[in-house]
DNA sequence: ATATCGCATATTGGATCCAATGATGAAGTG
DNA sequence: CACTTCATCATTGGATCCAATATGCGATAT
């Protein structure tokens, strides 16, 4: 008898799946900054009650990724300039440690996945899809770190600003000159040179930044 | 007609209730790491029913001070030597650039404040009271800096390394060192020298944390 | 004696119901 | 016509109830 094991246990509850669907909508801006989010309505879309969705609500909130005024429901919250600022400057803090200490760790499987990564970023044609290969790229090259904590602060900004870094890889040349700083980092990353790798990295993220800030007034945020 | 305006519409959720009385509990320690939380007992203390708890408790899990398994409950979660070690490296490298942002705006009250705080500090004889110094006095010198976000991140390093921050107070040296390193920090941001204070509070924070570790296995973590 | 099965109990996840509050709009008043 | 008042409705917060799962203990078979 061979059964692929499954850890029943970690199966989802209803308000997990009602956070992570909502989670990714409101990151990915299927959901438009400031659109009130009616618990009625989503208990209806996932099939369930309201509970769980009042669980998933109060978790997205607990991210930062809506605002709730009591009685008075959710609304899905946006950046103002300054702190979208502000939070690709932590990025830049943080990033550029993780992968300098991720560097020596890498394997060669992993730094072929990043690769990976990096030619389905240039090759891709989808807007829809650079955002996550771009996420997936980052990632990769920080997974070998270990280093559980800081990645999971950095997944959160990531989050925060995700919408505006769609909006901005599409603007202007945003994707070819993200291509081209992948390619560099991702070198470094190969010649284990752990220090230019972090430098590369910061650069990437202050580039976006001023990128995304340059664009900030039209994307009408 | 003199009334202290409140706004109404911020006054506490029973749900927001529950959720800071445990989180402060887990914090501070009186929750013992592993200690399962059990709804209904919670609900019987605040005289509510499960629905708030479960609301508490699923944002103490989206915190990271507690850990939920599917129809088991939640558990007080604990942090392993590494753990807490990454914290440290994490909140090394982003309170200095908080300091570092924040002196060149720092006001004469604000220094008072924080003088205050270390003043006090070092007075106090009381160990449970030296967690909430410690505290207030860093998020003194941190807040001028306006860096919400990054506050936020260091919010929750510092509620995460908490409980055995205040132990590692109460060992040997560490209220003493811990004491002197704070004026050392004072002393830059008085001076207005906001690299000094950088480098200060980066030896402080890796200070406690090699005497954390070195700690670490008496304390049994 | 030990291991396994099965039932009773404890506990959590979710559904439904009720209460409290905010929004909306129509009617009345100056 | 603008402004207030008040009733109605929509929506959220919380309580109670039910279903699903885990845990613990005792009976039973080997």
């Amino acid at each position: 008898m061979k059964l692929k094991p499954v850890d029943i246990s970690k199966t989802a509850s209803a308000s997990s799946i009602v956070f992570e669907a909502l989670r990714k909508a409101i990151v990915e801006g299927d959901l438009e900054v400031g659109q009130p989010l009616r618990q009625d309505d989503i208990a209806r879309m996932f099939n369930t009650s309201r509970i769980p969705v009042r669980e998933a609500i109060s978790r997205l909130e607990e991210q930062g990724l809506v605002k709730t005024q009591r009685y008075r429901g959710a609304v899905v919250s946006g950046l103002s300039a300054e702190e979208a600022a502000e939070i690709f400057d932590l990025r830049a803090l943080i990033e550029p440690e993780i992968i300098r200490r991720s560097v020596p760790l890498m394997t060669a499987q992993g730094l072929r996945r990043a690769r990976g990564f990096c030619e389905d970023f240039s090759n891709s044609n989808d807007p829809m899809a650079w955002g996550d290969l771009n996420r997936d790229f980052h990632s990769e090259l920080y997974a070998a770190s270990g280093l559980k904590y800081h990645l999971d602060v950095v997944d959160n900004a990531m989050d925060r600003v995700d919408r505006y870094l769609r909006a901005q890889l599409v603007l202007s040349d945003g994707m070819e000159r993200a291509n081209r700083e992948h390619l560099g980092m991702l070198e470094a990353c190969e010649k284990r040179d752990a220090d230019l790798a972090a430098v590369r990295t910061a650069e990437h993220i202050r580039g976006a930044k001023d990128s995304l800030l340059e664009h900030l007034n039209e994307l009408g945020a």
